[in-house]
DNA sequence: AGACGGTACTAATGCGTTTTAGTAGGTGTC
DNA sequence: GACACCTACTAAAACGCATTAGTACCGTCT
């Protein structure tokens, strides 16, 4: 007996193809094609003893000959646009891509994943993509108030399901009405593409009444990137939500961040400085959170005793830190495998949809309690 | 004019082909391959004119009829198996790929990525990959003591990387003499694959010198999974500067874990239990480092006053402590980089190696200090 | 002048699959 | 018994590219 790794050096074993199954099975390739996809043309009889050849011989289709032959890739992609040192602690990502694939793989699509610099660079990678006939479709993250892709992606007519979005303004929270509305056509352009998006609304609406019924009244929003339209969504939803129970700017308002834990220390340690401080901060991540309660362990101020933090997405992170804390929580896998579904809907020449996500919860833990006194 | 998205609906543009460009150029379509792939066989002059068109075109060659013609499949795999609960905050994975992809995008090659539930799926799944020729190769990670891996891949003839093994002793770590050896060639087994790593001994004696150095004669060491490769490196390499150093068992061990957060705190309040409790802990992720922070936190225990702490894996984690935790700071992506460059390696025909990725440092912050005194 | 060799190209083939266009044989119809 | 009609199959084409085998032309050598 030979050692087996020099033997699998030298024998790269061959892959079977359609034809070998086709001389195996007495039966021309067309037939094969015909018993292996479900397409009439052959009898039971031959169908069965053509399906049992190929599981002797462990045949598997040949993605790129398939792709060739008019059909699909067999692939989606998806692509992450963040700054290289940006990367990192976010469990959202990993979870979302592990929800995604368990659709995926249940009908053998493979998922290309990429991780680029900037919005641009995405945008080129579409366009290879789709020339090069990578893939079939592809989920877009991390929409923006002003955000090219959808346009691209419809003008390239690759099918794409928006994750997180849309940028139109929550159905629930009717604008304030204006004399002369500037432009409905261009506020609420017809969506080019179909959306899987959570209600930050009624999310924050459920934050908002956690804090205002422990007494909260002031209440800074550390939020994310400008650019990016749950973070605009989620400012504008703490506005409403503050109007709504009479607190005004100067009370309830919100920063943009980077999303980093440097800056999100950094604003905090702003917002501490401001006379008089917030008794409440909802983080629009778990590491701004984390690094939020950081900055008041450093500087000696109790928590939840004089500040309260809520942080917007639960993870290990949450829960490591001393006190605990209050996370907005919701499943990141299950917001994936939505998405899948209707990127296949989308793929089966299904309508343009915009589908809702599952509510977040609050859970609350230990660092959001009572306004301190005074 | 119309709407843009109906517009772009309704032609879904054609993709231009090889053919396309010869029309336009007036040359054959094989006159257009050699030009395109710097083959011989055409003139300067017609081989700018057809790259000029080629451009204006917005050309990219279909990676399904490139696949199909006998070349590769441009696109390598990479399995993270995990079950899906435990993704989630290391920031470790999405670095090594985002270097992974820096080295591989610049030759146009993709990245499947995917994420199992255990390892008999992802050996599955390479099976699956391999017959479907869907990748030219892979990149194993999280390798074990006893793996199957690389002797499928071996077998299967799909080249491969292994990033984080080898599983074999370090030279550098002569194993004490024993009178007769077991099985040389069963503990020493030829490497199937090509590999890249990390000195783990060398870090830990980093690690053991900065420690020892302030003091510590009583460390424990919360390891990972027990058959992760690079666990059991780390155990054995502990055990081995703690001999050097003259520290028996009882004062210097490893326990290990699951890498959670939750099995981190566990084992920190066990370990804290202990009498006489270590006055130095080192953790083999920053998620169990933090946990374990938190834990003393909650016990009033002060870090670095009665107990060091230190991270083997540098984040945002470690910096958003209170206090910043010192830990093992390693060039990941980098990592990724060399990993990406030897697999392509292998795949020009290389030959099998085992190249060795930069040393990691330690970075001191404020969670070790002197050993307290008594 | 004929053989030779090189250059710049074209024609044709193959990769593995799907799909379309046949075709042979049987069954039913009137 | 000629016709249509179905079933179960085969043959052939197509997908877009790389590659191999020509081919036409030109200059050079003997």
């Amino acid at each position: 007996m030979t050692a087996p790794g020099e033997a699998a050096r030298r024998k790269p074993a061959r892959r079977p193809t359609i034809k070998d199954i086709a001389r195996r099975a007495g039966v021309s390739e067309s037939a094969v094609s015909f018993a292996l996809n479900d397409r009439p043309g052959v009898s039971q009889d031959t169908r069965a003893r053509v399906r049992r050849v190929a599981e002797e011989l462990g045949w598997q289709a040949n993605s790129a000959a398939r792709a060739l032959s008019g059909e699909r890739a067999g692939a989606m992609g998806l692509v992450l646009a963040r700054p290289a040192q940006t990367l990192g602690v976010e469990s959202f990502f990993l979870q979302l891509v592990s929800g995604i694939q368990e659709v995926l793989s249940a009908r053998k699509i493979a998922l290309l994943f990429q991780v680029v610099e900037d919005l641009d660079t995405e945008c080129a990678l579409y366009r290879r993509w789709w020339a090069e006939r990578r893939v079939d479709g592809v989920l877009v993250v991390d929409p923006r108030t002003e955000d090219p892709r959808p346009e691209l992606l419809a003008s390239l007519g690759l099918p794409a399901v928006v994750v997180g979005g849309p940028a139109i303004p929550e159905p629930a929270i009717p604008e304030p009405a204006v004399s002369a509305p500037p432009d409905p056509a261009a506020a609420h352009p017809p969506p080019l593409l179909s959306t899987v998006w959570a209600d930050d609304a009624k999310a924050m609406a459920r934050v908002l009444d956690h804090l205002h019924g422990l007494g909260h009244r002031r209440i800074v929003h550390v939020a994310g990137m400008p650019g990016l339209a749950h973070t605009e969504r989620r400012i504008r939803s703490l506005r409403t939500e503050a109007d709504l129970r009479g607190l005004d700017e100067r009370h309830v308002h919100s920063v943009t961040t980077d999303y980093s834990d440097a800056e999100g220390a950094e604003a905090t340690r702003r917002i501490l400085d401001a006379a008089p401080p917030p008794t409440a901060i909802i983080y629009d991540n778990d590491v701004m959170a984390v690094a939020g309660a950081s900055v008041a362990a450093e500087r000696g101020i109790p928590v939840p005793g004089a500040l309260s933090i809520v942080a917007w997405d639960d993870s290990a992170l949450c829960r490591v830190t001393h006190p605990r804390l209050t996370a907005l929580v919701r499943d990141t896998p299950g917001f994936g495998r939505l998405a899948a579904q209707e990127l296949l809907a989308v793929l089966d020449g299904g309508p343009l949809r915009t589908v809702q996500g599952e509510l977040p919860h609050l859970e609350a833990r230990e660092s959001t309690g009572a306004r301190p006194p005074r």
